[in-house]
DNA sequence: AATGAATGAGGTTTCATTCAT
DNA sequence: AATGAATGAAACCTCATTCAT
C-alpha cells in the first residue's frame, strides 16, 4: 500500500523548502547562472534530479523565490499607514523595511541583482514595474492625506530614499548605523498631523 | 611589409574600443553570463578569437568596463565640491551624477546588477569597499566643511538618496521627473554657508 | 486478510494486459526510446513503480510484446496450408495476414521499424533469424507441395511479396485496395493442383 | 592573416562528411535514439561539440541523411524508364535498386527502420508521403504505357514487390539469391512491347 | 498489489578558449 | 592583426529504476 497521502505531502513540502532555502543561499551569493543546479541540489541535500519532481527548470526556481519575495513589499506599508503623521510614516517604514531585510538578506541581495536586467525579468515574466507603480500610488497616497505638498514628488524622493538606504543596508551586512540613518531621514518629514481635513470633512 | 606602429596602434585602440562598447551593451541587457563571447565579438564586428588579443578573457573585458566606471564615480564629488553650500553640493552632485547616467546608463545598469553578489566581485578584483569608503570619508567631509552636523550619518543618508534616486531614474528610463526629485531633495539641506572656520583659522 | 488467490491473479493478469497495450500503442508511434516510462505507466493507468512488479524493465515489455508478434506469424501460414492450390494458398496467407495486421497493426508496426537493427536485435534476444528461416523452410515445402518449380527462389520472392504487400497496407492507413492487389498477386500463381505425386511414388 | 577561404571551406566539407558517414554507421546499427552524441562524434572523429557548426542538432544529422536518400530513389526509376518491356522494366529497376543498395545499404537499413514511426517523421518534415504518391504515380504511367491492365493496382503491386525484395535483400547480408529473385519476379511480367500506340497517334 | 518520492547516470547542447594559417 | 575550425569541460535536464511505506 502505499505512502499515506499525508506523509507524501509532507515529505514533497520539506524538500520544495530546502531547494528554495539553498536557492537564495546560493542564487544571491553566485548569481543565478554562477550557481549550478548541481550546487544547488546539494546544498539542498538532495539528488540533482529531484529538483525537477518539484520546480520546472532552475528558472522556475528563482521564479518562485522572487514571487514570495513581491508580496513581502506591501507589508511595510501596511505597517507605515497606521502611522498619524509623515515623519512617524516614513520612520516605520524605513523599520519594517529593516525588520524586513533582516529576516530576507539574501532574498533581497538576489533581487536588486535583478532589477536592472531587462531580459532577464522579461523572460522571469515578473510583474515588476507594476507592482513598482503600485506602490508609488499607495505611497503618494499616503504622503498626500497626511499633508505633504507635491506628494507626487515626495513619494518618488521618499521611495527612493527608502531603497538607497535597504540597499546600503545589505551592503554593509552589519555595520551600519541604521537607526541613526533612519533617524536623519525621518527628520526631513513634518512631525504634525495635518489639520483633519478629509474627502468626506468637506462643508 | 608591416603597417607603421602608428597605424598598428590605432587600429588596435579601435577594435578595443569596440569591443568594450560591445560589451556594455550586451551585458547589460542580457547579463555576463548570458552573454557569450561569440555574441560579444559579433556585436563588435570581429571575430571571436580576435577578442583574445586584447583581453585575456571574458572577464577581463568585464574588469575592464567596471574600472572605468569607478573612476568616473569621484567625478560627481568633484564637481559638487565647489559649491559653497550643503544644498548646492547636493544639487550639484546629483546633477552631476545624472550626467554621468545619461552617458553611461548601460554601464551604470550593469555595475547596479553586479554590486550585491560578493562572491562575483572577489574575483573581479574590484576594490568597491575601498572605493565606497574613500567616497564616504570625502562626503562627511564636505557636509562637515559646510556646517551639517553629525556629518558620519548625514553623509551616509545623502550617499543613500544619491544611489536610490539614480537608480530610481536609470530604471525608469526616460519618464522621470528627475529635475523636480533633485530639487525636493536638495531641500533638505541647509542653504547657508558655514561661518567662515576652516581648518587653518582656528584660534 | 489477503485477497484470494484467484482474484490476485486477476488483477495482475490485468495490470499486465493493460501495460502491453499501452506499450503497443506508444512504443509504436515514438519508438521505445521515445517512450518514457512514466508515459507509458499513466497510458496503462497504473502507478510507474508498479511497472516493475509485473516486468523485469522497460526492455521486457519490448520484448515481451514482439515475442507474442512472432507466435502469430506461424497462423498465417496454418490457414493457408489448407488450401490445395498455389493460387489459393497465396491468397487465403494474403488474406490472413490482413486480418492480423487488422487486429494488431500497431505491434506490427512496431516490429517492421526494429527488424533492421541488428545491435537492438542481439539485446532483446529475439530469435528472429531462427524464425524467418522456419517460415522459409515452411514455404518452400508449401510450394513443392503444390507443383511449384524452384519452391527455394519462389518462397523468397513470395515472402517478399507478402511482406511488401503488409508493409503498404500497414502504411497507408485505410485507402488501400488491399483485395485488388491480393487478386493480383494470387493471380501470378498456378492455379492447378499438382498431379498427386509425392516424394513415396516416384517410380 | 587568416586560413584561405578555400582551405576552410575544403576543412568544414571533410568534417561533415565525416559525421555523415560516422552517422550512417551508427545510427543503422543502434537505432538513432541508441547513439549518443558521443559516440556518434568519436566514430567520426572530432569533439563532440565541433558536430554542431556543422549541424544545428542530433536530429538535423538525421535529416540530412534521409534527404540524401531520398532523392536517390528516383534513380532507379529512371534507369527502368529506358526499358521498352513490363519485364525488362522490372528487371532494370530491380538491379538498379540492388546497386543502389550495395552502396547504400546502411543508409537504407535506416530508412527502413524509421518508415513506421509516424511521430518521429512528423518531427523530420520529411515529405515521405508525399514522395511515394509521385513514386507510384510514375509506376503507374511506366506500367500503362508498357500495355499493363489495371495499372494503378499493378503499380501497387509492383511498388510492394520491390520494397518486399529490396528489405529482405537489404536483411540477408550477402547470401541472398538476388538474380534467381529478380528473374522469378520479373517473369511475372509481359515480355512484350506494346503495340505501338500512344496518345498521339490514336487514328 | 500499489504508490510516488528519490536516486544518479547519462543525454544533448553551449561555450570560453586555443591554434593553424 | 585577424579568422574561424576545433576542443573539451560543464551546463541543464530526463529517465529507468529503487525503495519506504
Amino acid at each position: 500500500m502505499p505512502r499515506t497521502a499525508d506523509a507524501n505531502s509532507a515529505l514533497r513540502e520539506k524538500t520544495r523548502e530546502r531547494v528554495l532555502q539553498a536557492a537564495v543561499r546560493l542564487f544571491s551569493r553566485h548569481g543565478f547562472d554562477g550557481t549550478s543546479v548541481r550546487a544547488l541540489a546539494q546544498e539542498a541535500g538532495i539528488a540533482a534530479g529531484l529538483l525537477y519532481a518539484h520546480f520546472e527548470s532552475k528558472e522556475a526556481v528563482l521564479v518562485a523565490l522572487m514571487q514570495s519575495s513581491m508580496t513581502d513589499v506591501a507589508r511595510t506599508l501596511d505597517d507605515a499607514d497606521r502611522e498619524p503623521t509623515a515623519r512617524d510614516f516614513v520612520t516605520t517604514m524605513l523599520e519594517s523595511a529593516v525588520t524586513l531585510l533582516d529576516e530576507h538578506r539574501d532574498l533581497w541581495r538576489l533581487g536588486y541583482g535583478l532589477r536592472h536586467q531587462p531580459e532577464v525579468l522579461a523572460r522571469l515574466e515578473l510583474p515588476l514595474a507594476q507592482l513598482m507603480h503600485q506602490f508609488h500610488q499607495r505611497l503618494e497616497q499616503a504622503l498626500r492625506q497626511r499633508g505633504v505638498r507635491e506628494p507626487g514628488i515626495e513619494a518618488l524622493l521618499l521611495f527612493a530614499t527608502v531603497d538607497g538606504i535597504s540597499q546600503q543596508y545589505v551592503q554593509h551586512d552589519g555595520d551600519y548605523p541604521i537607526a541613526a540613518v533612519i533617524r536623519a531621514a525621518a527628520s526631513r518629514w513634518p512631525a504634525t498631523a495635518p489639520s483633519r481635513k478629509r474627502k468626506a470633512d468637506r462643508p
